[in-house]
RNA sequence: GCGCCCGUAGCUCAGCUGGAUAGAGCAACGGAUUUCUAAUCCGUCGGUCGGAGGUUCGAAUCUUCCCGGGCGUACCA
């Protein structure tokens, strides 16, 4: 049973006469921070006091007649200032442990009104190899799925692919000028991967030979700014907008020293190598030529259109391999290729209801509060993101009929949204929830974020095998007792839980810092701690030749007589909280952190009350029961995250 | 310049619709195995919650300012 939601419907009830917006005071109900305040507290007293000007204490044993919680609690205490502790029975938390352990959904019931989400995540550009800054989404997206459809929602995920930008004009025009004809047959998507960085990398090249004598030009105006400012500041000490102007220009030539070593680096890159030096003297044009391949492409051309759509399925089945490692499936990858016919007709409405303007030749929509302008149609004609995000919406609204959208991207897009949902408003589609579920940036080891275009972004393929690799060398030390394929099988789950669960057990908001050592750690609060608990009771249920469904059917009583055991029950009874925690933000780190308490929970109770040996029967039947539903809430928990669990490990 | 986000233990992070002595993991140190997997458990050490003021019975949480960092900011997505 889900106590905590339990004794706050109680608490509603007995608020209705002491406030008019229970809401809140109720919601001051919490699992206690301290079990020796008991297992819940209510916070409620204290504020309700200061609003009705009487002692705490008063309210609070006010508040205590009102409570009808006897079935479920010892008798409530006052504490401190004015706390209400609770103590559950402990012969109604084994009744209740013992109900959930023979329900086939741990105690999660299903929502009364389910809602129609769509959730938006992952949508890599598909003519790029996923590398690191690729995971979050990913992986964040899928568990947000997984919990919403548990809950009983409607869920439809979409791939949001990028198939339609201008990094496509960039492979067309490197498969027209360079492409390695055997390498495309043996690794097509290989070989436009390479096509695409050669491309990116001789019109960088151009534009930084360009760029660069404009920005040695800087440098004596910006020492001859810092000289101005430093005399400025002695001159007048206290001033602090003085000292901050110093400051500012130190470190603007800072930055431009910076931007010139690395423009220098790119340059040397490229010069270093004949072959390369020869390709980019030969095509000084590029970046311009290559902006013209995606134009055309825009334009209907025959040529590239053709290419385009023998390029995109390999680069989607590429993809499909990427997304079968991690067990997820699309509903729908609608990409802004889908979403071209439409552009046109969205600016024309926009025009028409008189929301877009036109501003130095760009069709733009303005939002009260932002400078920035929604740009929907550039000065050139062509259509941004912002024409295809607005087309999407129109799509998810009238045709898939969501009551929220979801979009697991990058907190960096932010403004994007901002400006996007504005629209969407204003242009109609007020009645849907749109909700950016932002997630920080991957760090590198230096604090750095991971730069896309620095070259040396660690590609996800890689990421994901290198993972698996590790926990192979650890499962050949720790398990010589299974076989080769159950050892490779461990391996993966191990490798991919790893990975996942490293990102999802952070606040999504932050941003946070990819080490390998936290990646490939399997100890602590780690994927690992949790499929390992989870072995472990399948040893002990394995081991006593237990037949779970038996077990389950048998209608045995959960004995409660241990510390560990009751803490165990009462965790276990918290499942359908957590999940419901992790739909009202969207925030997975909150399941995270429930299972690894279960599975320290478990862990101890491991320790202290034997199993298989326990006498006399019912105690030990009792504890079979708690092993099996301890099971089922992780391998159901981390089933919701993305991760799998085995047997044997 | 404007906007958004962040600053919590040596490290990585929770906690942030205000509530009792601020929590984990890692690292360090010390214990636990005749018993179901030690990929474990238990304990110890470790904090002016960036700084200062304000609101409050009560602030890591709300507010103002300051310091430090990140990101975004009109034709890339």
């Amino acid at each position: 049973m889900d106590f905590l939601s339990e004794l706050r419907s109680r608490l509603r009830t007995a608020l209705i006469s002491m406030t008019d917006s229970p809401d809140s005071f109720v919601e001051m109900l919490k699992p206690a921070q301290d079990g020796k305040f008991g297992d819940f507290q209510a916070n409620c007293a204290m504020p309700l006091a200061k609003l009705s000007k009487r002692p705490p204490k008063d309210v609070a044993a006010e508040l205590l007649e009102k409570l009808d919680v006897a079935d479920l609690c010892e008798p409530p205490e006052i504490a401190g200032p004015g706390f209400i502790n609770l103590k559950l029975k402990t012969a109604r938390l084994a009744e209740e442990t013992a109900k959930l352990s023979q329900d086939e959904r741990l105690g999660i019931t299903r929502v009364a009104t389910p809602r129609t989400y769509i959730v938006d995540f992952s949508s890599p550009n598909v003519a790029k190899p996923m590398h690191v800054g690729h995971l979050r989404s990913t992986v964040i997206g899928n568990a947000l799925c997984r919990v919403l459809r548990f809950l009983g929602h409607q869920v439809l995920s979409d791939n949001h692919v990028g198939d339609w930008g201008t990094q496509f004009g960039m492979i067309i025009y490197g498969y027209k000028h360079f492409r390695d004809d055997a390498a495309y047959q043996r690794d097509a998507v290989a070989e436009l991967s390479r096509l695409y960085r050669l491309v990116n990398q001789l019109a960088d090249y151009h534009d930084l030979v360009a760029n660069l004598p404009k920005l040695h030009e800087q440098l004596p105006l910006k020492h001859a700014a810092i000289a101005a400012a430093r005399q400025a500041a002695a001159a007048a000490p206290a001033d602090k907008d003085a000292a901050r102007l110093l400051k500012k220009s130190e470190q603007e030539l800072i930055d431009l020293q910076a931007e010139i070593a690395a423009a220098v680096k790119k340059r040397v890159a490229v010069e270093e190598r004949p072959e390369l030096k020869q390709l980019a003297d030969a095509h000084p044009k590029i970046g311009e030529l290559a902006r013209r391949e995606t134009a055309k492409l825009h334009a209907g051309d025959q040529e590239n259109k053709q290419l385009w759509d023998e390029f995109v399925p390999q680069c989607m089945a590429a993809l499909e391999g990427m997304y079968q490692r991690f067990g997820i499936t699309f509903d729908m990858a609608l990409g802004e290729s889908w979403y071209n016919p439409m552009l046109a007709g969205i600016v024309d409405e926009l025009k028409q209801k008189q929301l877009a303007v036109i501003s130095d030749g760009a069709t733009c929509v303005f939002v009260e509060g932002n400078t920035a302008p929604f740009l929907v149609q550039k000065a050139d004609g062509a259509y941004t993101y912002a024409t295809t995000d607005l087309a999407t919406i129109r799509h998810r609204v009238e045709s898939l009929h969501a009551d929220a959208c979801l979009y697991v991207v990058d907190s960096r897009q932010s403004e994007h949204f901002q400006l996007l949902f504005a629209t969407a408003k204003k242009f109609g589609y007020s009645q849907t929830e749109f909700r950016h579920v932002s997630f920080g940036t991957v760090l590198g080891e230096d604090r750095r974020p991971y730069k896309t275009r620095s070259g040396d972004t660690i590609g996800l393929e890689s990421l994901l095998d290198e993972a698996i690799q590790n926990a192979r060398k650890i499962v050949d030390a720790n398990s010589s007792h299974l076989s080769e394929a159950e050892r490779a099988n461990v391996s993966v789950l191990v490798g991919m839980g790893a990975i996942i669960y490293v990102d999802l057990h952070h606040n999504r908001d932050s941003d946070y810092v990819f080490s390998w050592e936290k990646m490939l750690a399997t100890s602590g609060d780690t994927a690992t701690y949790n499929q390992y608990a989870y072995a472990r009771v399948c040893g002990i249920l394995r081991k006593g030749e237990v037949d779970a469904i038996a077990l389950r059917a048998a209608g045995h009583s959960i004995l409660l007589d241990t510390p560990a055991e009751r803490a165990l029950a009462l965790q276990l009874n918290r499942f359908a909280n957590a999940v419901a925690d992790v739909a009202i933000d969207y925030r997975p780190n909150l399941l995270t952190q429930y299972l690894f308490e279960t599975a320290n929970c478990f862990a101890s109770f491991y320790n202290e009350c034997p199993v298989l040996s326990a006498e006399p029967a019912a105690l030990k039947a009792s504890r079979l029961l708690l092993c099996d539903a301890t099971a089922r809430v992780l391998k159901q928990g981390l089933s919701l995250l993305g991760i799998g669990v085995a047997d044997q490990m």
